[in-house]
DNA sequence: TTGTATGCGTTATCAT
DNA sequence: ATGATAACGCATACAA
């Protein structure tokens, strides 16, 4: 409401002045300093980051953009510990996070929304179909605009991405698996889109074949990070290859479907079939059994991918690199010896 | 990167034009129009949001307060469907969400934030000692900010709250309890300090007397909405009270919790002791046993919030009240039937 | 140490 | 139908 004119006014000072008090720059007299001060907190005189933003063009603001297309659903596995952290880590760098929402305007791309609302960078955290690496993506890869992604392999001057090893977490599943005894292990996918996706599926392939099991492709389901999809891919693989013995589900939200699906079917889970998670959701530990599962490092993946979207903002010469952080297989009650 | 000034430079024209043009103003020529619109198409031309802003002193945001202090921690129960349902409601009608994250400015206020941002209204979504009513809280409530709270009992002329019918809740899980012939209740609550606990509390206290049952005080005790507070809780009144057979726990948080620490203590629910909590969190269904609880309406909270705020932001005439939505009890295994 | 003047990109008012 | 110009609130280069 009141503005810097307002107080240079009542100091009889010029706004520049008045500007350079509020900022703290240290070419302005003590008493003058003082004054102005005084006036600021009785006129109760707070800055427009607007006007600020304008002139500087910096907003101290991070944009976000979740979900499957543009923005549906909130449907990421742990968008809550991700939002969590990078809330922490641009918190206390001054900023502000804009979650991108509005959907009156359809013509309009991940990059011209940052720039019209000139966020200082961009963290996507998408899901399904928002993965893919489409026009939109290659555009906001080269856009010059600091971005950071979580899961999806965007790289450019300004642009990284921040992943899990998925493909050690998925042969560590694997590896647990055979180690229990299990050779006829079926295996429930994500997508044919997504690295992640892609990274899981080799680390179960070519740890079956580093151990000598071998793969069988009658043994592979896409479940699409689906709980509808996963469960009908159970029926089909139990129907159709009654000799599995266990499963590496590529999700725990799916792998909670499996396990609903194989004990509606008969089976016990872990005494007739064991199966493996991914992801360590809370309700992981919760179920009956608890799941064992391949956890990822929620938080982390957030804070990391905020702290190097910092730098890149903050740091002109730096060259962002994409970073993996690891997995840790959580065993629980989901898996177990097999027996004949 | 181009502005309305190149592209009237190219066109020919002046900015008043191109600007008129571009907001689809009537009072402009077919072929000028034309050329302007080809021209912002080839130059990559989109609008900047913060000068507009500037000028319009609107800036199509809606701020977001989350956590207890002023930003710490997404421990709302039902963080998730309420930002979903409010990124719905408010992006369909072109705005986007500001989340508050900022730590810098230690001397600010909920409202001076506001203002500085120039959010076009704010929504919060306080848990723990946020929810108190403090200074802070009535300089929002009386400052104009157009303002809707969930679950605080903020009333002014541009700023009223949604909560559930709490009272109602706690009075349906007690009738649920007594029906099942449970006299022996005992009461985790929440906090001295928000309206939610009290309302709460009262339901339990009414009906209890309402039944001919009546309250004991000494089986009441305060669990503050933390996991860890309610099994101590839980551990006291168990022994003072060997003779309970029944609680009603405030929070489903909490809830898991107290079934946690009875089992632990070798009671088995719902065979020695009922137990019902209230939410419904996701957790809830998967826990064992299944937690019976009273279901609050979590996206419809979050979808009446945003649209009663979108209404006190653009019709200036409207005096928003508080609104109240129901609950409802899901019975699933965690009460049964007193036996003896 | 302080003031003047300019610009940031837009919208809006008033002419023409 | 179009243009000139003044805001919006602030930061900053340059003068004094």
């Amino acid at each position: 409401m009141t503005s810097i004119q307002d107080i240079a006014k009542k100091a009889g000072v010029s706004i520049s002045t008045v500007s350079r008090t509020l900022n703290n720059y240290p070419d302005v007299g003590q008493k003058t300093r003082e004054k102005i001060l005084k006036i600021a907190e009785e006129m109760n005189y707070f800055p427009n980051a607007v006007a600020r933003s304008l002139v500087q063009k910096k907003t101290f603001t991070i944009g976000m953009f979740f979900g499957n297309n543009m923005n549906l659903g909130f449907d990421h596995p742990f968008f809550l510990d991700v939002i969590s952290a990078v809330r922490e880590v641009v918190g206390n760098a001054g900023y502000d996070l804009l979650v991108f929402t509005n959907k009156n305007k359809n013509r309009s791309t991940y990059t011209t929304l940052c720039r019209e609302r000139s966020v200082d960078g961009v963290l996507m955290l998408l899901t399904g179909e928002g993965k893919k690496k489409n026009e939109q993506m290659l555009e906001l890869q080269s856009s010059g605009i600091p971005c950071v992604a979580i899961d999806i392999p965007l790289v450019g001057d300004k642009c990284t991405y921040v992943e899990s090893d998925n493909y050690t977490g998925a042969s560590d599943a694997v590896k647990h698996l055979v180690e229990l005894g299990h050779r006829k292990i079926g295996f429930i996918g994500g997508d044919e889109i997504s690295k992640t996706s892609y990274d899981r599926m080799r680390g179960y392939q070519d740890t079956l074949i580093e151990k000598g099991v071998g793969v069988r492709p009658e043994y592979i389901q896409l479940g699409h990070f689906s709980s509808e999809k996963a469960s009908k891919a159970t029926r089909k693989l139990m129907k159709d290859n009654p000799e599995i013995t266990a499963f590496f589900v590529v999700s725990d939200e799916m792998a909670c479907a499996v396990m609903d699906t194989l004990q509606e079917l008969g089976f016990r889970v872990p005494e007739d079939i064991s199966l493996v998670g991914f992801d360590d959701i809370k309700e992981a530990v919760h179920y009956s059994p608890p799941l064992t599962t391949i956890k990822q490092m929620k938080y982390e993946i957030g804070s990391e991918a905020a702290k190097i979207l910092l730098q890149i903002i903050n740091d002109k010469s730096f060259h962002p690199e994409p970073k993996t952080l690891p997995c840790e297989l959580v065993v629980r009650k989901s898996t177990a010896h097999k027996v004949d």
